[in-house]
DNA sequence: GTGGTCTAGACCACG
DNA sequence: GTGGTCTAGACCACC
């Protein structure tokens, strides 16, 4: 488990915990078959609610990186590198867009957010 | 008023309402000196609370887009075309520091970013 | 009519008029007798409402700072430099009263106080 | 919850509020970590609408005396004693400005000034 | 007429 | 239970 957690965020902790764990999955950091720690443990280690970590690992596995057994526990999806490619590109273009309609209405061309995108990076 | 509310959206209604204006009067849309309509019109059509348009206004003040004189109504300010592109990439590259915190989380490099970006945009 | 006007000012018109006026008064730049101009004309050469004129003028005489003379229009009432003294440090210990109150909720002693304001003033 | 809230006074009641508390934080009596009552009960003992707290607790969230974290309530930021010093000095110079302005308007020089000062504290 | 403030209630997401 | 948001109405000072 090697998540960090804001109290203060504006962003949901469940989200903060989908979405570093899904990075890391598709960053190939955790392989498949892993066997993510059992709910209420990651609760204790990151003194979060239980319910916190459950609605995480659902959206998880709703997302078919995890899946669960029942009685043994939630493992990582075996995906072939393309997948967890596409996967990947789907995950950030779906937030991209929702960045970029920012941008535009701005008046920003394209170039104009790379240039920035670049200070920013 | 040239503005689309979206009662379905997670961002607040103040908040959409903050967004749009802050960019219309960046791009020059409103010009300096250009009366916002009356609180209380603003309310009517686009149908919230007073309460929400007025919370929009503050922040709008706040940044020193637009100016109050009580009993009159609010106005933009006049800025020059320096301030106004600086205030404009303020804005976006406090919000670029949020959108590529997460394209960072995936071990996205740069380049990656970028190319995606040019698929979205 | 040496008078400084800011609309875009949390304090209201009237107020700012009437206490220029009446420290123009006190500090014996306009002498006793002095006739101020007609409210229409002040209105007028200040851009406000005759209406908020008429205020700070009252004020002004209800402190006897002036008195008016139907139909010829207000003049500075004829004060001893003791009685202009007593007057100015009577408005201002009342506004100490109210400002100091402040100071003292944040624990400040007068020593302390007394050095802020030097690099203040 | 030591709080005098006047309805009669000119000073709207979220400002006192905030007035109070911040005075209360950069005092020390507060301490850090210290958690503020929920909104909807300092409502209730106070007397006042629930926005209105809120109003006042956004106010001290903006100059970083307080932070929020949703669900869970409001608690004062862990600050040092420079710091808190700093910032008490920077509100209290803030008001000290429009405080002196008035002073000025009369004339007065900074002896005068200290010399009344010290007759109302 | 304008903005400034306030109320008393409501629904929601989060934990 | 907590804060986050929103509503529909109200009264006030100022101009």
């Amino acid at each position: 488990m090697n998540i960090a957690i804001s109290n203060t965020s504006e962003k949901p902790i469940y989200q903060q915990l989908f979405e570093q764990i899904s990075a890391q999955i598709l960053k190939g950091e955790l392989e498949s078959g892993y066997s993510l720690p059992p709910i209420r443990q990651a609760a204790t280690e990151l003194r979060v609610s239980i319910i916190t970590v459950k609605k995480a690992w659902e959206e998880l596995e709703r997302l078919g990186l995890i899946y669960t057994v029942t009685g043994k526990g939630c493992f990582v999806t075996d995906l072939s590198s393309d997948e967890m490619l596409q996967k990947r590109n789907e995950m950030i273009q779906k937030q991209m867009i929702i960045d970029t309609s920012y941008y535009k209405s701005f008046g920003l061309t394209i170039e104009e957010v790379i240039e920035l995108l670049k200070d920013v990076y």
